[in-house]
DNA sequence: TTATATTGGTGAAATAATTCACAGATAAGC
DNA sequence: GCTTATCTGTGAATTATTTCACCAATATAA
């Protein structure tokens, strides 16, 4: 397949909210209440399930549980994820806990810190490390996914240790932008970053 | 101005590039350096620059400090900005003290939690006030920001609070799609989106 | 049973975004 | 002082993405 960012991301979006709508026990769901539900038209997510060669049924729509185990087995959704956290700064040990992560198949099982007193001081049911056993805990653990939580300027290094661990993506969180090998996909989540895009949009509006 | 959403990304995060070469000292940098810093290519941000109307020198870039300075002001990004946090969990109160937002001139001014325990009990030195309260303070103090962190079945409603209170402008990080009216700018943080993004990825490649 | 109103699927058209190509400018080197 | 290498600015070309238009299918209602 061969699909684009913007695919990808409204199609995880959709299967984020085929989730919902399973729970709440909805059977059908059509092209334009999902459209609505994440923020896009109609024919965008026709065209996005179109390229995934899905069917959904006339006057109906899609079939919520089997359109989300489809999706989730296109898309390698269905299946557990072990990802670790670099920095257990206040965001960083924020997100060892973070509920969502777990309910959605992607499981914390180590978190890292180059303050080692900081690692014996965290209460927490996730296993703990200095930064310096990161590449062997990571090998070890087969640990797929890295997130990455420490100051801008620390922030390439312990990329270089995940992609010599051998991860396959790394999520990151510090305001810097990373050099990752091709093979390792990534994305950065940057803060502040997306207030200055707010701010800025108040006056330089499209 | 008319900028693409793609476009303000990109030069809000030149703009935080701007700032750590002015640190260092840099006088001058030019497009292909800009483009490597952010992740682009030298076409994309020459046209974003000139989309703002400004010039850089033949043979030397742009200068650090005065480019730095007109695209702050033309993006409304050197001004401070008043914000508060509504949902003190774990995510919340991480991000009453995140020390990147009050560098860059988003002042955290107030938290909100529906928890009056949690409001008494949080230690920081912003102030902390229960939910009821938060059209009132956001009014009387002139907030701009809001910044949400509540689970997903009250971000709804907290969207509606700031809207009513006149907040110009949310960040929602709760993993559901929020319903703003179309005068106020808002983006979304999904953090378990992104990393489904990122295990979507992995096989199904652009 | 028939008509009607919805809904998906998809090629074509329209828009948007990026990249290219190259002219113009000038700093640096010889 | 002349040449050359490099850097910006921008119209044109290319590529990507979204939207449209409309056919096919079918549940629902009359």
């Amino acid at each position: 397949m061969d699909l684009s960012n913007n695919t990808i991301e409204r199609i995880c979006r959709i299967f984020g909210h085929l989730n919902t709508l399973e729970k709440k026990g909805v059977d059908f769901v059509s092209s334009k209440e999902l459209a609505k539900a994440i923020g896009a038209t109609e024919y965008t997510i026709r065209k996005d399930i179109s390229f995934l060669e899905m069917k959904g049924y006339t006057r109906k729509g899609y079939v919520v549980k089997s359109f989300k185990e489809e999706l989730g087995y296109k898309l390698h959704l269905t299946q557990k994820y072990k990802a670790c956290i670099v920095g257990l700064g206040r965001l960083g040990t924020a997100l060892l806990d973070y509920k969502n992560f777990q309910d959605d198949g992607f499981e914390i099982v180590a978190g890292f810190d180059c303050n080692i007193n900081k690692v014996e001081r965290i209460r927490t049911r996730i296993d703990i490390f200095a930064v310096g056993s990161l590449e062997d805990i990571v090998t070890q653990r087969s640990i797929e996914l890295g997130i990455i939580t420490v100051p801008a300027e620390a922030a390439q290094e312990i990329v270089d240790k995940l992609s010599r661990a051998g991860v396959k993506g790394i999520l990151n969180f510090s305001p810097v932008k990373i050099v990752v090998p091709k093979h390792i996909i990534h994305m950065d989540m940057d803060f502040t970053n997306a207030l200055r895009f707010i701010a800025a949009k108040f006056t330089v509006q499209k």
